[in-house]
RNA sequence: GCGCCGGUAGCUCAGCUGGAUAGAGCACCAGACUUCGAAUCUGGGGGUCAGGGGUUCGAAUCCCUUCCGGCGCGCCA
């Protein structure tokens, strides 16, 4: 659809509006009032906390004033000179310590609407990614088991994360890594060998300490049985280990790619570790060599930690990486005694992968345990990469599970854990993706399984999907009550049939209250990519449908505010316009957390 | 002992990278359904932003420090 620059100011209003707060200062710095080349960086233009303040502030005048020499509210005055003459402008007030208040004129809002109409979907999709290439790298959970229900915040979060990036305009790829290759799968082929043995009709007795004693191994079992036959039986492990972790690895990831279906959590890539190590091309060898190139890592002895004392403590000299030199607390090992990598040399190398596959920019989403590592990790992305890659790190903290107030205990004994399956199984996947991120990543979240599934207020998740289904039972009611109107379904035809509405009729205070939540959406959607933190878009949901549900409501008092108007076509239409923004937006958003947006929920 | 993350209303949490008089929900109290979906809405009380210093026009937000809670602290992943 071809968008002309009219279109575009209201596509993105605040970012418009800076713009041209840019543009009065440059005016100001022609006009010498301002020094050539001061930064206009620390500029922002917000919603003012206080509506009667206007429709927008600006702090402007006092981030420069220091630097211009002037007092705050004489550069404001400044200012406002020169965006008094803004067209879209109607009124601007110095304020407080210098603040400069913008009264937008009334048609801008309904200018607004008009290109949340137009874009449809597309409204708030934002180019300030650049097509940068970014990697979100989340989940990669042990393919030793299925995902238990620790493991969801992380993976709705990376999820919802690189779909908000994406919608930013970043090329997101997401990705995720199979620790396939440790000490804990060949844990995990020797349960499964167990299994297998049990399949051809051994009686294998109570699982043995330090092997996995789920059922779930079972299958693996019988598959192996019926693929080989008792060719392994009674065999010595190096015979048979590889193929049974390789088959054992194989059905793991198949049942991690079916739990994470069900949460809707999507990877592009998944990553083997192995791939790194195995074969004649030693991936993790290679970056160690080129670091020690660089002289990033010597042979050396570390102190035992202080306070926390290391019960088996050998005082030898090992390979270690200077992640030191990049602010690490101290020197990390890369070889361990058994001449094995260590996972961190893995890791590096994983890491260097991403680098070298064109992502400057990396996003890890770890568990809360992991906190620790981050230091090292970004000390050896800064490494690999010459200084060119940034790693951020999202710590997810822990979900405490409860069920009606009472903790659920997990225990590591066989089949006692909660999996990731059970929980969306009774809850669904729309609630457990909502409450994950209905909380800031680095804050502990309370999941209380019984009061999830409560239709009840205090359940965000619920609210928000009922405002999207009352708005699209909008449409049917009016479209029953007033067929004249010949309203089509949604979809493409819907915003040709509003096209020549007349918004300008919108003037309730409510209903510009809606519309300024409306002309938010862009801008927060950059926010929160810039940010990373998905969860602001699940607050700004449930503020756009508080506002939308109290204006429903005031049309129970007073009559004259429903949507729909019998006998007022014009209006009714100019209502449904709005509904119809609302709807949009509240999908848009609602999609970006991979939430339903239902348009029923009786 | 060190590092990281938290501490905001009785409870659960926001607070838009430093802005104006700190906001929601739950709970409590009082109200609104013959009317577009009451899974909703309106109003009310409730705060030393853990404590103390600092930075500046301005701090819940940044720095220092103390206290409390969580996580982590060669050769696990």
């Amino acid at each position: 659809m071809a968008t002309s620059a009219n279109q575009q100011q209201f596509a993105h209003l605040f970012a418009h509006v800076l713009a041209r707060v840019h543009a009065a200062a440059d005016a100001l710095i022609a006009d010498k009032v301002l020094p050539a080349g001061i930064d206009l960086s620390r500029i922002v233009v917000e919603p003012p906390r206080d509506a009667t303040h206007g429709d927008m502030a600006t702090n402007a005048a006092m981030v420069l004033a220091k630097e211009a020499g002037l007092k705050p509210r004489d550069l404001a005055e400044a200012f406002a000179g020169k965006l008094r003459a803004e067209p879209l402008v109607e009124k601007v007030d110095v304020a407080g310590p210098g603040f400069l208040n913008l009264t937008l004129k009334p048609a801008v809002w309904a200018d607004v609407l008009r290109s949340v109409l137009d874009q449809g979907a597309g409204y708030g999709r934002s180019g300030i990614g650049r097509n940068a290439a970014v990697n979100v790298e989340y989940v990669s959970a042990n393919p030793t088991g299925p995902m238990h229900v620790g493991h969801c915040r992380g993976a709705v979060f990376g999820d919802a994360l690189a779909t908000l990036l994406a919608f930013a305009g970043f090329a997101v790829t997401r990705e995720y890594y199979i620790n396939d290759a440790g000490a804990q799968v060949d844990v995990l082929a020797r349960s499964a060998y167990l299994r297998y043995r049990e399949a051809l009709g051994e009686n294998i007795g109570e699982i043995p300490e330090g092997l996995y004693p789920g059922d779930y191994l079972k299958p693996v079992g019988e598959a192996l049985a019926a693929e080989y036959g008792d060719r392994f039986k009674g065999r010595p492990e190096i015979e048979w280990l590889a193929p049974v972790r390789a088959k054992a690895i194989a059905m793991m990831m198949d049942q991690i790619r079916g739990d994470l279906a069900a949460l809707n959590v999507r990877h592009d890539v998944f990553f083997s570790e192995r791939s790194l190590v195995s074969g004649a091309d030693d991936a993790v060898g290679r970056t160690i060599d080129a670091l020690r190139a660089d002289g990033l890592v010597y042979q050396g002895r570390l102190p035992p930690p202080k306070g926390a004392p290391v019960e088996d403590w050998e005082d030898r000299e090992q390979t270690l990486f200077r992640s030191t030199q990049f602010g690490d607390d101290v020197d990390r090992p890369l070889m361990k005694s058994d001449g094995g990598y260590t996972y961190f040399a893995s890791d590096i190398a994983y890491h260097k992968s991403k680098f070298d596959r064109g992502f400057t920019d990396m996003i890890d989403v770890w568990g809360a345990d992991h906190g620790g590592y981050i230091k090292r990790m970004q000390a050896a992305v800064s490494a690999v990469s010459g200084g060119k890659a940034a790693l951020d790190v999202k710590i997810v903290q822990l979900v405490k599970l409860s069920r009606g107030g009472v903790p659920v205990k997990m225990s590591k004994r066989a089949g006692e854990f909660v999996t990731l399956r059970e929980v969306v199984d009774e809850v669904g996947r729309d609630a457990v993706r909502f409450m994950m991120l209905y909380r800031k990543n680095d804050a502990t979240l309370d999941f209380d399984l019984a009061k999830v599934i409560e239709q009840s207020r205090d359940n965000a998740v619920f609210y928000v999907q009922y405002a999207h289904a009352r708005g699209v039972s909008v449409f049917r009611n009016a479209a029953e009550q007033m067929p004249d109107l010949a309203i089509p379904a949604a979809g493409a035809g819907r915003a040709a049939w509003l096209a020549g509405t007349p918004l300008a009729r919108l003037s309730d205070e409510g209903e510009l209250a809606i519309l300024r939540r409306l002309a938010l959406y862009p801008r927060l959607v950059e926010s929160a990519a810039l940010a990373h933190e998905p969860h602001r878009v699940a607050f700004y949901l449930y503020d756009l449908a508080s506002e939308f549900h109290a204006q429903w409501t005031r049309g129970k008092d007073l009559p004259h505010l429903r949507f729909i108007i019998q006998n007022d076509p014009e209006l009714t239409k100019a209502r449904l316009a709005m509904v119809e923004g609302i709807v949009t937006v509240l999908a848009s958003g609602l999609g970006l957390l991979g939430v339903g947006a239902p348009d029923e929920m009786r």
